[in-house]
DNA sequence: AGCAGATGTCATATT
DNA sequence: CCAATATGACATCTG
């Protein structure tokens, strides 16, 4: 099976190497250096293990309590809810905890099977994805983030990874299994692997997807009633086993990872210490967790359906998550495979360049180094570069959703959501981030990957998103379709919810771009006016201007002349003595007839003083 | 590293 | 009142 046993010895120093290459690329976000030194690491390990050996012993009650009651468990298909079933016990497979290499607790307890649904679940998976390799954590937790004793901080979220009842959730299932519809897939839809992890990534950076999967997973989690449990995946590591039995009979709808990214997400928001337990603790299932894991949270195989491992493999908080992440988008591309190539681990992280998640072993260890590969294969700097900003991005992304799914889930896990129409559907974006303050940018993780978008200029994010989603319609057609012909063809075909809320949103979002482009234009367009208007204005002002000092200047002119003429007529005229007029003392009035009088100064001086 | 412009998105106002 | 559109504000991307 795909068990993913490798030895101790070979897991650890396959996960030194993994570390070692993570930290190069976990540099920029601050991680040391001495972080990831070997010897550093290696005392880490030890105190790790130590502590996981503790906690097991204190935890083992625990879990036995557990183990016995979700053996006792069986998924209702219908109500979705655990009822108890007669099960066989499965044995108690050996406990990882004590795996040498702390990291390592990824490998898990096997499940051997305890009920025939089990076995049969297990072959499935087998089969599906032959696997792989362990999927080893990264590398060993920096010394600041060593694992806490502290079982409390586990976070329910986690749990739903390996209850997969998020089948029970239509969107869920739309979501996880975009490909079953025939007409959600269309079968121009093998897009290069790369776009598919695009379009994946994009589609999982969808505050809404994100909100809705949190609320799916929340609701699973509250009818099950293990999203109470606070038990940290390590504790219930051992116990992962005793969920799958259950797999199988969700296996035709359930999707259990779409909590996977949910759980990534943490990385940011669970404390150093609770990731690490939950890495350690993942149980084997998630041997395939990197890419197969998400292919199957979002295709779900109707003949593989079986679950993918709920691995979590958590891996460690360095930047392993960001390739799981990166590694779902890259699934997508296998939907299109007739078979999952999952066969081969190292072939299908070769095949798909972007694929370095963590999980991916070997090759894909380290980012980078899988990036260097990956090169090797053909990809361009500048793919590799998308690559890591898309890490990049999903990481914010996860723990925005993280977050949100902390923060926001409540006001959502009213559960009826996931049952509404698509047109019902609240917009998650808004008001979650109105309801999470620091949510408030949703869309920002997605702007990091806009980068990365950028650099493709061949698929938008939307149509990435439907693309992965396997909408049918041209991103075009959503957004520029007449209302009337647009709710023609979404009554036409029969789209799931998740399906119809990501066109509505594609349409939305696109009109809304094309009026923003408008919008913009015509402001451009009226600054433009304005300022012609105003150049214009300018010139007249100049030409008044102009006009204005060329009729002052004639004015003067004229009054100059005047002048003149005035003193030339007094100087003609002459007195009864003969004596002439001065101009000083007298001068001319016209009356209303037109005659004129040569009046007195003085005279009219005294006249103005008399009054 | 910092800046300015372009762009996408959201929230809200307007039509 | 509702849906579509317009727009201000914000964040990010890009050169």
């Amino acid at each position: 099976m795909m068990e993913v046993e490798l030895s101790s010895a070979h897991r650890s120093q396959q996960d030194m190497n993994l570390i070692d290459i993570l930290w190069r690329q976990d540099i920029d976000l601050g991680a040391e250096r001495e972080v990831f030194d070997l010897s550093l690491r290696q005392k880490e390990d030890e105190l790790r293990r130590q502590r996981e050996l503790e906690e097991g012993k204190r935890l083992h009650l625990l879990r036995e309590q557990d183990k016995a009651l979700l053996e006792q468990l069986e998924l209702d298909k219908e109500t979705g809810e655990f009822m108890p079933c007669l099960l066989p016990s499965e044995p108690e497979l050996p406990n990882t905890d004590t795996a040498p290499e702390g990291y390592q607790n990824t490998i898990f307890s096997r499940v051997d099977g305890d009920a025939l649904s089990f076995d049969e679940c297990m072959q499935l998976l087998a089969e599906t994805f032959p696997l792989v390799e362990t999927i080893e954590l990264p590398h060993p937790p920096p010394a600041h983030i060593m694992p806490s004793p502290s079982i409390g901080n586990s976070r329910p979220d986690m749990l739903t990874s390996q209850q997969s009842p998020v089948a029970q959730n239509p969107m869920l299932s739309a979501l996880l299994a975009p490909h079953k519809a025939p007409t959600a897939v269309p079968a121009s839809l093998d897009p290069a692997p790369a776009d598919v992890e695009q379009g994946w990534m994009e589609l999982l950076s969808l505050h809404e997807l994100q909100q809705y999967l949190k609320m799916q997973v929340s609701d699973i989690l509250d009818q099950n009633g293990y999203t109470s449990t606070s038990m940290p995946l390590e504790v219930q590591d051992p116990n992962y086993s005793f969920y799958l039995p259950e797999l199988p009979d969700l296996v035709t709808n359930i999707e259990i990872t779409p909590p996977v990214p949910l759980i990534n997400n943490f990385k940011g928001m669970v404390p150093p210490d609770n990731l690490n337990q939950m890495t350690l603790k993942a149980p084997e299932l998630n041997t395939t967790y990197t890419t197969d894991s998400l292919c199957k949270l979002f295709y779900t195989d109707p003949s593989n359906t079986k679950p993918s491992s709920p691995m979590l493999s958590y891996n460690s908080n360095e930047g392993y998550p960001q390739e799981e992440v990166r590694h779902k988008p890259l699934e997508p591309s296998e939907i299109n495979l007739p078979q999952f190539s999952l066969t081969d681990g190292h072939k299908t992280a070769t095949e798909f360049p972007d694929s370095d998640s963590g999980l991916s072993m070997d090759n894909v260890s380290s980012p980078k180094k899988s990036h260097q590969d990956d090169s090797s294969m053909g990809y361009s700097d500048s793919d590799l570069e998308e690559m890591d900003s898309n890490r990049s991005e999903y990481r914010e992304m996860f723990l925005l959703s993280l977050h949100g799914e902390e923060q926001q889930s409540s006001p959502y896990n009213t559960g009826t959501v996931s049952h509404l129409p698509a047109d019902s559907l609240p917009y998650p974006k808004s008001e979650l981030v109105e309801g999470n303050g620091h949510n408030q940018r949703p869309f920002t993780k997605d702007k990091p990957r806009r980068r990365s978008a950028g650099c493709q200029s061949r698929l938008s994010r939307d149509e990435q998103r439907a693309k992965a989603l396997g909408i049918p319609f041209a991103v075009e057609l959503i957004i520029n379709l007449p209302v009337d012909d647009f709710n023609e063809l979404m009554s036409k075909h029969q789209l799931n919810e998740v399906q119809l809320f990501l066109i509505r949103d594609i349409r939305r979002r696109g009109k809304n771009k094309a009026a923003a482009q408008n919008c913009r234009k015509r402001k451009m367009e009226s600054i433009s006016g304005l300022e012609g208007e105003l150049e214009a204005l300018c010139k007249k002002k100049a030409h008044l201007l102009r006009e204005s000092a060329q009729r002052n200047g004639s004015l003067k002119e004229l009054k100059e002349q005047l002048g003149s003429l005035y003193l030339e007529v007094f100087s003609r005229l002459r007195d009864e003595e003969g004596k002439p007029y001065s101009p000083s003392d007298y001068s001319f009035q016209q009356t209303s007839d037109g005659s004129m009088f040569l009046v007195p100064r003085v005279k009219k001086t005294l006249k103005g003083e008399d009054k």
